[in-house]
RNA sequence: GCCCUGGUGGUGUAGGGGCUAUCAUGUGGGCCUGUCGAGCCCACGACUCGGGUUCAAAUCCCGGCCAGGGCGCCA
Protein backbone atom coordinates (compact mmCIF):
# COMPACT_ATOMS: atom_id res chain seq x y z
CA UNK A 1 0.00 0.00 0.00
CA UNK A 2 1.58 3.69 -0.57
CA UNK A 3 0.73 6.94 0.64
CA UNK A 4 -0.11 9.89 -1.22
CA UNK A 5 2.04 12.70 -1.03
CA UNK A 6 -0.34 15.19 0.18
CA UNK A 7 1.17 18.53 2.22
CA UNK A 8 4.06 17.03 2.91
CA UNK A 9 7.24 18.59 1.33
CA UNK A 10 10.75 17.58 1.86
CA UNK A 11 12.73 20.36 4.41
CA UNK A 12 15.83 19.10 4.40
CA UNK A 13 18.27 17.22 2.20
CA UNK A 14 20.43 14.44 4.22
CA UNK A 15 23.59 16.86 3.84
CA UNK A 16 21.73 19.93 5.39
CA UNK A 17 21.03 18.80 8.40
CA UNK A 18 23.54 19.21 11.74
CA UNK A 19 23.35 17.82 15.01
CA UNK A 20 22.61 21.51 16.42
CA UNK A 21 19.59 21.59 14.62
CA UNK A 22 18.79 18.76 17.59
CA UNK A 23 15.05 18.68 18.37
CA UNK A 24 13.25 20.28 15.57
CA UNK A 25 10.92 18.13 13.83
CA UNK A 26 11.90 17.91 10.05
CA UNK A 27 10.91 15.26 6.76
CA UNK A 28 13.13 13.36 4.81
CA UNK A 29 12.40 12.02 1.22
CA UNK A 30 13.97 9.38 -0.77
CA UNK A 31 15.32 6.06 -0.84
CA UNK A 32 15.49 3.11 1.80
CA UNK A 33 19.82 2.21 1.19
CA UNK A 34 20.07 0.05 3.53
CA UNK A 35 17.77 -1.71 7.24
CA UNK A 36 19.75 -3.61 9.78
CA UNK A 37 16.46 -4.71 12.16
CA UNK A 38 17.73 -5.60 15.33
CA UNK A 39 15.11 -6.95 16.74
CA UNK A 40 14.59 -4.30 19.56
CA UNK A 41 15.64 -1.76 17.49
CA UNK A 42 16.33 -0.70 13.50
CA UNK A 43 17.88 1.03 11.75
CA UNK A 44 17.48 2.40 8.33
CA UNK A 45 19.71 4.38 5.79
CA UNK A 46 17.68 6.60 3.83
CA UNK A 47 19.26 8.08 0.62
CA UNK A 48 18.24 11.18 -1.28
CA UNK A 49 20.53 12.92 -3.95
CA UNK A 50 23.37 14.65 -1.35
CA UNK A 51 23.92 11.33 0.70
CA UNK A 52 22.34 9.19 3.25
CA UNK A 53 20.82 9.88 6.97
CA UNK A 54 20.01 7.24 9.46
CA UNK A 55 16.35 6.87 10.80
CA UNK A 56 16.31 5.07 14.56
CA UNK A 57 13.61 3.16 15.69
CA UNK A 58 13.78 2.32 18.93
CA UNK A 59 10.50 -0.13 19.91
CA UNK A 60 10.74 1.75 23.53
CA UNK A 61 10.62 5.29 21.85
CA UNK A 62 7.64 4.93 18.87
CA UNK A 63 4.55 3.10 18.65
CA UNK A 64 3.97 -0.13 17.78
CA UNK A 65 1.87 0.36 14.71
CA UNK A 66 5.47 2.55 13.51
CA UNK A 67 7.59 0.11 14.09
CA UNK A 68 6.01 -2.91 12.39
CA UNK A 69 5.61 -0.33 9.61
CA UNK A 70 9.16 0.32 9.38
CA UNK A 71 9.94 -3.23 9.58
CA UNK A 72 7.78 -3.93 6.68
CA UNK A 73 10.59 -1.62 4.64
CA UNK A 74 12.41 -2.73 1.65
CA UNK A 75 15.06 -1.36 -0.51
CA UNK A 76 14.87 0.87 -2.55
CA UNK A 77 11.75 1.80 -2.28
CA UNK A 78 10.69 5.59 -1.72
CA UNK A 79 9.36 6.98 1.69
CA UNK A 80 8.86 10.34 3.46
CA UNK A 81 9.87 10.33 7.29
CA UNK A 82 8.86 13.03 9.70
CA UNK A 83 10.69 13.01 12.87
CA UNK A 84 12.84 14.85 15.11
CA UNK A 85 16.72 15.00 14.97
CA UNK A 86 18.46 13.87 17.74
CA UNK A 87 22.22 14.46 18.36
CA UNK A 88 24.05 10.78 18.88
CA UNK A 89 27.53 9.91 19.61
CA UNK A 90 26.79 6.55 18.22
CA UNK A 91 24.96 7.65 14.56
CA UNK A 92 26.99 8.21 11.67
CA UNK A 93 27.64 11.42 11.09
CA UNK A 94 26.52 12.24 14.89
CA UNK A 95 22.80 12.70 14.44
CA UNK A 96 19.57 10.51 13.43
CA UNK A 97 16.18 11.10 12.95
CA UNK A 98 13.14 9.51 15.24
CA UNK A 99 10.47 8.72 13.35
CA UNK A 100 7.10 10.00 14.35
CA UNK A 101 5.43 9.68 11.26
CA UNK A 102 6.61 7.52 7.72
CA UNK A 103 5.08 7.52 4.19
CA UNK A 104 5.35 4.72 2.28
CA UNK A 105 5.31 6.73 -1.68
CA UNK A 106 6.33 3.77 -3.92
CA UNK A 107 7.08 0.43 -3.52
CA UNK A 108 10.13 -1.23 -5.53
CA UNK A 109 10.46 -4.45 -6.95
CA UNK A 110 12.87 -7.00 -5.55
CA UNK A 111 15.31 -8.36 -6.53
CA UNK A 112 17.01 -5.40 -7.88
CA UNK A 113 18.93 -5.85 -11.04
CA UNK A 114 21.76 -4.28 -9.16
CA UNK A 115 23.09 -3.44 -5.30
CA UNK A 116 23.42 0.07 -4.72
CA UNK A 117 25.56 -0.37 -1.80
CA UNK A 118 28.68 -1.47 -3.36
CA UNK A 119 28.80 -4.88 -2.08
CA UNK A 120 28.77 -6.64 -4.74
CA UNK A 121 29.97 -5.03 -7.78
CA UNK A 122 28.77 -5.14 -11.19
CA UNK A 123 30.15 -4.34 -14.64
CA UNK A 124 29.30 -1.23 -16.72
CA UNK A 125 26.87 -3.23 -19.06
CA UNK A 126 24.65 -4.49 -16.38
CA UNK A 127 25.26 -0.82 -14.83
CA UNK A 128 24.05 0.51 -18.11
CA UNK A 129 20.84 -1.75 -18.59
CA UNK A 130 19.58 -0.22 -14.89
CA UNK A 131 21.08 3.22 -15.45
CA UNK A 132 18.39 4.79 -12.94
CA UNK A 133 19.20 2.26 -10.10
CA UNK A 134 23.33 2.57 -10.77
CA UNK A 135 23.15 6.78 -10.85
CA UNK A 136 21.75 5.98 -7.16
CA UNK A 137 25.39 4.89 -6.50
CA UNK A 138 27.13 7.83 -5.32
CA UNK A 139 30.27 6.66 -6.93
CA UNK A 140 28.34 7.03 -10.50
CA UNK A 141 26.47 10.00 -9.80
CA UNK A 142 29.17 11.88 -8.49
CA UNK A 143 31.06 11.57 -12.02
CA UNK A 144 27.80 13.69 -13.48
CA UNK A 145 27.70 16.61 -10.92
CA UNK A 146 31.09 16.88 -11.56
CA UNK A 147 30.22 17.05 -15.43
CA UNK A 148 27.32 19.87 -14.73
CA UNK A 149 29.85 22.02 -12.84
CA UNK A 150 32.62 21.73 -15.37
CA UNK A 151 29.83 22.86 -18.13
CA UNK A 152 28.55 25.65 -15.76
CA UNK A 153 31.68 26.84 -15.28
CA UNK A 154 32.97 26.57 -18.88
CA UNK A 155 29.68 28.67 -19.61
CA UNK A 156 29.96 30.97 -17.13
CA UNK A 157 33.37 31.59 -18.39
CA UNK A 158 32.57 32.14 -21.56
CA UNK A 159 29.70 34.58 -21.27
CA UNK A 160 32.34 36.94 -19.41
CA UNK A 161 34.43 36.90 -21.97
CA UNK A 162 31.21 38.14 -23.81
CA UNK A 163 31.03 34.86 -25.94
CA UNK A 164 27.69 34.41 -27.69
CA UNK A 165 26.25 31.10 -27.31
CA UNK A 166 24.63 29.62 -30.69
CA UNK A 167 22.62 26.50 -32.08
CA UNK A 168 23.51 25.29 -34.86
CA UNK A 169 21.33 22.29 -37.12
CA UNK A 170 22.11 18.60 -36.04
CA UNK A 171 20.16 17.31 -39.20
CA UNK A 172 22.24 17.93 -42.71
CA UNK A 173 21.92 17.39 -45.95
CA UNK A 174 25.15 16.62 -47.33
CA UNK A 175 28.23 13.98 -46.09
CA UNK A 176 30.71 16.16 -47.70
CA UNK A 177 32.51 17.73 -44.89
CA UNK A 178 34.79 14.78 -45.30
CA UNK A 179 36.39 11.86 -43.39
CA UNK A 180 34.25 10.58 -41.07
CA UNK A 181 31.34 8.26 -41.49
CA UNK A 182 27.60 9.77 -41.11
CA UNK A 183 24.45 8.64 -39.85
CA UNK A 184 22.29 8.60 -42.71
CA UNK A 185 18.06 9.41 -41.52
CA UNK A 186 15.26 10.10 -43.36
CA UNK A 187 14.34 13.66 -43.80
CA UNK A 188 10.93 13.40 -45.58
CA UNK A 189 11.18 12.40 -49.02
CA UNK A 190 15.05 12.80 -48.55
CA UNK A 191 18.02 11.55 -47.00
CA UNK A 192 19.69 13.56 -44.69
CA UNK A 193 22.28 12.99 -41.97
CA UNK A 194 23.25 13.67 -38.29
CA UNK A 195 25.77 16.69 -37.87
CA UNK A 196 29.26 15.25 -37.47
CA UNK A 197 30.57 18.91 -36.11
CA UNK A 198 29.12 22.29 -35.95
CA UNK A 199 32.59 23.67 -37.58
CA UNK A 200 30.81 25.11 -41.09
CA UNK A 201 28.05 26.64 -39.26
CA UNK A 202 30.43 28.31 -36.39
CA UNK A 203 32.51 30.00 -39.06
CA UNK A 204 29.62 30.94 -41.26
CA UNK A 205 29.14 33.11 -37.79
CA UNK A 206 32.11 34.76 -38.17
CA UNK A 207 30.55 36.60 -41.34
CA UNK A 208 27.55 38.02 -39.26
CA UNK A 209 29.85 40.02 -36.93
CA UNK A 210 28.59 37.61 -33.97
CA UNK A 211 32.62 37.76 -32.84
CA UNK A 212 32.88 35.23 -30.61
CA UNK A 213 30.44 32.23 -30.74
CA UNK A 214 30.20 29.01 -28.61
CA UNK A 215 27.94 25.89 -28.57
CA UNK A 216 27.85 23.09 -26.01
CA UNK A 217 25.62 20.44 -28.14
CA UNK A 218 25.74 16.40 -29.33
CA UNK A 219 27.85 15.22 -32.34
CA UNK A 220 27.08 12.01 -33.99
CA UNK A 221 30.32 9.97 -35.55
CA UNK A 222 29.16 6.54 -37.54
CA UNK A 223 32.40 4.71 -36.89
CA UNK A 224 32.64 1.40 -35.58
CA UNK A 225 35.27 2.31 -33.15
CA UNK A 226 35.09 0.40 -29.99
CA UNK A 227 37.27 1.93 -27.50
CA UNK A 228 37.05 2.70 -24.34
CA UNK A 229 37.48 6.81 -25.44
CA UNK A 230 35.15 6.45 -28.37
CA UNK A 231 31.16 7.20 -28.66
CA UNK A 232 28.83 7.95 -30.94
CA UNK A 233 26.89 10.64 -29.97
CA UNK A 234 29.44 12.96 -27.71
CA UNK A 235 29.24 16.51 -26.63
CA UNK A 236 31.12 19.29 -27.74
CA UNK A 237 32.44 22.61 -26.61
CA UNK A 238 33.00 24.15 -29.82
CA UNK A 239 33.92 27.29 -29.99
CA UNK A 240 35.13 30.03 -32.29
CA UNK A 241 36.30 33.80 -32.58
CA UNK A 242 37.18 36.57 -34.86
CA UNK A 243 40.33 38.33 -35.08
CA UNK A 244 42.18 36.17 -33.74
CA UNK A 245 44.80 32.82 -34.91
CA UNK A 246 45.48 29.85 -33.09
CA UNK A 247 47.84 31.15 -30.08
CA UNK A 248 44.49 33.36 -29.12
CA UNK A 249 42.12 30.70 -28.88
CA UNK A 250 45.13 27.85 -27.44
CA UNK A 251 45.22 31.23 -24.77
CA UNK A 252 41.34 30.73 -24.24
CA UNK A 253 41.13 26.93 -24.43
CA UNK A 254 43.91 26.53 -21.22
CA UNK A 255 41.94 29.63 -19.41
CA UNK A 256 38.68 27.27 -20.05
CA UNK A 257 40.43 24.15 -18.66
CA UNK A 258 42.46 25.74 -15.82
CA UNK A 259 39.03 27.78 -14.82
CA UNK A 260 36.96 24.49 -14.86
CA UNK A 261 38.91 22.43 -13.20
CA UNK A 262 39.34 25.45 -10.60
CA UNK A 263 35.57 24.87 -9.92
CA UNK A 264 34.97 21.42 -9.68
CA UNK A 265 38.04 21.65 -7.14
CA UNK A 266 35.86 24.34 -5.36
CA UNK A 267 32.63 23.51 -5.96
CA UNK A 268 33.08 19.21 -5.87
CA UNK A 269 35.04 18.20 -3.15
CA UNK A 270 32.88 15.84 -1.73
CA UNK A 271 32.20 14.18 -5.42
CA UNK A 272 35.78 13.97 -6.01
CA UNK A 273 36.47 12.39 -2.53
CA UNK A 274 33.67 9.73 -3.20
CA UNK A 275 35.79 9.32 -6.54
CA UNK A 276 39.14 8.95 -4.48
CA UNK A 277 40.46 11.75 -7.18
CA UNK A 278 43.42 14.09 -6.00
CA UNK A 279 42.46 16.81 -8.43
CA UNK A 280 45.27 19.81 -8.99
CA UNK A 281 44.86 22.50 -10.72
CA UNK A 282 46.94 22.43 -13.34
CA UNK A 283 49.57 25.81 -14.34
CA UNK A 284 48.68 28.08 -17.35
CA UNK A 285 50.12 28.57 -19.57
CA UNK A 286 50.25 24.94 -20.50
CA UNK A 287 53.49 23.02 -22.35
CA UNK A 288 53.86 23.65 -26.13
CA UNK A 289 55.68 20.79 -28.34
CA UNK A 290 55.92 20.87 -32.21
CA UNK A 291 54.68 17.84 -33.93
CA UNK A 292 58.20 17.16 -35.39
CA UNK A 293 59.71 17.18 -32.16
CA UNK A 294 56.68 14.66 -31.36
CA UNK A 295 58.02 12.13 -33.96
CA UNK A 296 61.42 12.37 -32.50
CA UNK A 297 60.27 11.36 -29.56
CA UNK A 298 57.63 8.91 -30.06
CA UNK A 299 61.07 7.41 -32.18
CA UNK A 300 62.99 7.27 -29.46
CA UNK A 301 60.53 5.40 -27.68
CA UNK A 302 60.56 2.73 -30.24
CA UNK A 303 57.51 3.68 -31.72
CA UNK A 304 57.54 3.58 -35.65
CA UNK A 305 56.24 7.15 -37.05
CA UNK A 306 57.09 8.53 -40.04
CA UNK A 307 56.74 12.76 -40.59
CA UNK A 308 53.20 13.30 -42.02
CA UNK A 309 51.63 10.60 -39.80
CA UNK A 310 49.04 11.40 -37.60
CA UNK A 311 49.27 9.71 -33.98
CA UNK A 312 48.78 6.10 -33.62
CA UNK A 313 47.35 4.86 -30.10
CA UNK A 314 51.14 3.97 -29.75
CA UNK A 315 52.56 6.67 -30.77
CA UNK A 316 49.72 8.59 -28.25
CA UNK A 317 50.93 6.43 -25.32
CA UNK A 318 54.82 7.03 -25.66
CA UNK A 319 54.37 10.87 -25.83
CA UNK A 320 52.20 10.65 -23.03
CA UNK A 321 54.47 8.87 -20.60
CA UNK A 322 57.50 11.72 -22.00
CA UNK A 323 54.59 14.36 -21.39
CA UNK A 324 53.00 15.18 -17.62
CA UNK A 325 48.95 16.71 -17.36
CA UNK A 326 47.74 19.00 -20.26
CA UNK A 327 50.00 19.78 -23.50
CA UNK A 328 49.52 21.25 -26.25
CA UNK A 329 50.76 20.14 -30.46
CA UNK A 330 51.35 22.39 -32.44
CA UNK A 331 52.75 22.53 -35.78
CA UNK A 332 50.77 19.90 -37.27
CA UNK A 333 51.79 19.03 -41.23
CA UNK A 334 48.89 20.76 -43.56
CA UNK A 335 48.23 17.01 -45.25
CA UNK A 336 46.90 15.67 -42.55
CA UNK A 337 44.29 18.18 -41.06
CA UNK A 338 41.25 19.41 -42.63
CA UNK A 339 40.98 21.60 -45.81
CA UNK A 340 39.31 24.92 -43.26
CA UNK A 341 43.23 24.57 -41.41
CA UNK A 342 45.11 27.51 -42.14
CA UNK A 343 47.97 26.17 -43.64
CA UNK A 344 51.44 28.19 -42.05
CA UNK A 345 52.59 31.29 -44.32
CA UNK A 346 56.03 30.53 -44.69
CA UNK A 347 56.02 26.88 -44.61
CA UNK A 348 52.67 25.68 -46.24
CA UNK A 349 53.86 22.08 -45.29
CA UNK A 350 53.06 23.06 -41.49
CA UNK A 351 49.74 23.99 -40.52
CA UNK A 352 48.50 26.35 -38.02
CA UNK A 353 46.69 23.50 -35.80
CA UNK A 354 46.82 22.37 -32.82
CA UNK A 355 46.12 19.45 -30.53
CA UNK A 356 45.45 19.49 -26.69
CA UNK A 357 46.74 16.85 -24.96
CA UNK A 358 46.38 15.45 -21.24
CA UNK A 359 48.43 12.47 -20.86
CA UNK A 360 47.68 10.42 -24.06
CA UNK A 361 44.31 11.38 -24.51
CA UNK A 362 43.34 13.87 -27.27
CA UNK A 363 40.99 15.99 -25.87
CA UNK A 364 40.20 18.78 -27.82
CA UNK A 365 41.77 20.40 -31.73
CA UNK A 366 41.95 23.44 -33.06
CA UNK A 367 43.13 26.10 -35.64
CA UNK A 368 43.37 28.86 -36.79
CA UNK A 369 40.93 28.83 -40.43
CA UNK A 370 41.13 29.70 -43.37
CA UNK A 371 39.38 32.88 -44.31
CA UNK A 372 40.16 33.37 -47.87
CA UNK A 373 37.69 31.79 -50.01
CA UNK A 374 39.80 31.14 -53.17
CA UNK A 375 42.65 29.23 -50.98
CA UNK A 376 39.86 27.40 -49.06
CA UNK A 377 38.48 25.98 -52.34
CA UNK A 378 42.10 25.15 -53.35
CA UNK A 379 42.19 22.87 -50.33
CA UNK A 380 38.78 21.52 -50.76
CA UNK A 381 39.75 20.09 -53.75
CA UNK A 382 43.18 19.20 -52.52
CA UNK A 383 41.79 17.41 -50.11
CA UNK A 384 39.66 15.71 -53.10
CA UNK A 385 36.45 16.90 -52.13
CA UNK A 386 33.73 18.79 -54.28
CA UNK A 387 33.86 22.83 -53.50
CA UNK A 388 29.98 22.36 -55.56
CA UNK A 389 28.91 20.78 -52.39
CA UNK A 390 29.85 23.89 -50.20
CA UNK A 391 28.61 26.12 -52.15
CA UNK A 392 26.67 27.38 -49.40
CA UNK A 393 29.76 27.22 -47.23
CA UNK A 394 31.47 29.14 -49.01
CA UNK A 395 29.51 32.28 -50.15
CA UNK A 396 29.79 32.98 -46.98
CA UNK A 397 33.84 33.91 -47.21
CA UNK A 398 32.79 36.45 -50.43
CA UNK A 399 31.09 38.72 -48.41
CA UNK A 400 33.84 40.11 -45.84
CA UNK A 401 35.08 37.05 -43.97
CA UNK A 402 36.95 38.33 -41.06
CA UNK A 403 40.25 35.90 -39.99
CA UNK A 404 39.12 33.26 -37.09
CA UNK A 405 40.47 30.55 -35.05
CA UNK A 406 38.57 28.07 -32.87
CA UNK A 407 38.39 24.49 -31.01
CA UNK A 408 35.95 22.07 -30.36
CA UNK A 409 36.82 20.50 -27.08
CA UNK A 410 35.03 17.22 -26.67
CA UNK A 411 32.96 16.94 -22.69
CA UNK A 412 33.26 13.78 -21.96
CA UNK A 413 37.04 13.22 -22.20
CA UNK A 414 37.73 16.27 -20.48
CA UNK A 415 35.09 14.23 -17.65
CA UNK A 416 37.39 11.81 -17.50
CA UNK A 417 40.48 13.70 -16.93
CA UNK A 418 39.11 15.42 -13.90
CA UNK A 419 37.45 12.20 -12.75
CA UNK A 420 40.22 9.84 -13.57
CA UNK A 421 37.79 6.99 -15.11
CA UNK A 422 38.98 5.05 -17.41
CA UNK A 423 35.95 4.52 -19.86
CA UNK A 424 34.36 7.12 -21.54
CA UNK A 425 31.12 5.34 -21.05
CA UNK A 426 30.67 6.30 -16.97
CA UNK A 427 31.03 10.31 -18.21
CA UNK A 428 27.41 9.63 -20.52
CA UNK A 429 24.26 8.95 -18.90
CA UNK A 430 23.05 6.69 -21.64
CA UNK A 431 25.89 6.20 -23.81
CA UNK A 432 25.74 5.49 -27.69
CA UNK A 433 28.57 2.77 -28.98
CA UNK A 434 28.93 0.33 -31.64
CA UNK A 435 26.71 -2.20 -29.69
CA UNK A 436 24.35 0.22 -27.35
CA UNK A 437 21.10 1.96 -28.61
CA UNK A 438 18.95 1.61 -25.46
CA UNK A 439 17.84 2.28 -23.06
C1' G B 1 36.38 -4.65 -39.10
C1' C B 2 40.79 -7.60 -36.91
C1' C B 3 43.38 -10.23 -32.68
C1' C B 4 43.04 -12.27 -27.64
C1' U B 5 39.89 -13.73 -23.50
C1' G B 6 35.29 -14.87 -21.63
C1' G B 7 29.54 -15.88 -21.02
C1' U B 8 27.49 -20.29 -14.37
C1' G B 9 21.30 -17.94 -9.40
C1' G B 10 18.99 -10.82 -9.44
C1' U B 11 24.46 -9.20 -8.82
C1' G B 12 29.71 -10.67 -8.58
C1' U B 13 32.26 -15.38 -8.79
C1' A B 14 34.63 -20.93 -8.13
C1' G B 15 34.71 -25.26 -10.92
C1' G B 16 35.83 -27.60 -15.91
C1' G B 17 33.18 -34.99 -19.66
C1' G B 18 29.35 -38.67 -14.96
C1' C B 19 28.77 -36.02 -7.67
C1' U B 20 23.03 -32.74 -4.47
C1' A B 21 27.31 -27.31 -9.37
C1' U B 22 31.26 -23.52 -5.00
C1' C B 23 31.35 -19.01 -2.37
C1' A B 24 29.74 -14.05 -1.39
C1' U B 25 25.89 -10.71 -1.83
C1' G B 26 20.65 -10.71 -2.47
C1' U B 27 15.52 -12.33 -1.65
C1' G B 28 11.85 -14.84 1.91
C1' G B 29 11.37 -16.49 7.04
C1' G B 30 13.22 -16.76 12.28
C1' C B 31 16.37 -14.82 16.66
C1' C B 32 18.52 -10.37 18.52
C1' U B 33 17.97 -2.77 21.74
C1' G B 34 23.25 0.92 19.00
C1' U B 35 23.80 -1.20 13.96
C1' C B 36 27.23 1.46 10.64
C1' G B 37 30.09 -4.22 4.87
C1' A B 38 25.75 -5.79 11.76
C1' G B 39 25.72 -11.01 13.56
C1' C B 40 23.57 -16.05 13.91
C1' C B 41 19.99 -20.04 11.99
C1' C B 42 16.73 -21.99 7.90
C1' A B 43 15.00 -21.69 2.94
C1' C B 44 14.98 -19.87 -2.35
C1' G B 45 17.46 -19.03 -6.77
C1' A B 46 22.02 -20.38 -12.17
C1' C B 47 25.53 -23.41 -16.29
C1' U B 48 24.36 -17.64 -23.38
C1' C B 49 21.85 -19.80 -27.87
C1' G B 50 21.99 -23.39 -32.06
C1' G B 51 24.43 -27.58 -34.09
C1' G B 52 28.13 -31.59 -33.51
C1' U B 53 31.32 -35.47 -30.85
C1' U B 54 30.14 -39.02 -26.82
C1' C B 55 26.93 -44.25 -23.36
C1' A B 56 27.05 -39.27 -20.98
C1' A B 57 28.26 -32.06 -22.44
C1' A B 58 27.58 -26.59 -18.16
C1' U B 59 32.60 -28.77 -19.35
C1' C B 60 35.30 -30.81 -25.73
C1' C B 61 34.54 -29.01 -31.20
C1' C B 62 32.00 -25.54 -34.87
C1' G B 63 28.85 -21.34 -35.61
C1' G B 64 25.69 -17.19 -33.84
C1' C B 65 24.78 -13.49 -30.23
C1' C B 66 26.72 -10.71 -26.25
C1' A B 67 30.62 -8.91 -23.08
C1' G B 68 35.84 -7.58 -21.38
C1' G B 69 40.80 -6.17 -23.14
C1' G B 70 44.01 -4.60 -27.25
C1' C B 71 44.20 -2.44 -32.16
C1' G B 72 42.24 -0.23 -36.49
C1' C B 73 38.83 3.45 -38.15
C1' C B 74 37.91 8.46 -35.95
C1' A B 75 38.16 15.57 -42.07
Amino acid sequence: MTDSLGNWRRTHYSKRIDPEMSGEEIIVMGWIHEIRDLGGIIFVLLRDRDGTIQITAPSKKISKELLEEIRKLRKESVVAVKGIIQESGKAPGGYEIIPNEIKMLNESKLPLPLDTTDKVRAEIDTRLDSRYIDLRRPTSSAIFKIKSRMLHSVRNFLEKGEFIEINTPKLVASATEGGTELFPITYFEREAFLGQSPQLYKQMMMATGFDKVFEIAPIFRAEEHDTLRHLNEAISIDLEASFCDQEDVMHILEAVVHTAIGDVIEHCSDELEILGVDLEIPKIPFERIDYGDVVDIVNSKGVNMKHGEDLSRAAEKAIGETMDGYYFITGWPTDIKPFYVMPNLETPKKSCAFDLMYKDLEISSGAQRVHKHDLLVERIKKQGLNPVSFERYLAAFEYGMPPHAGWGLGAERFTMCMTGVNNIRETVLFPRDRRRLTP
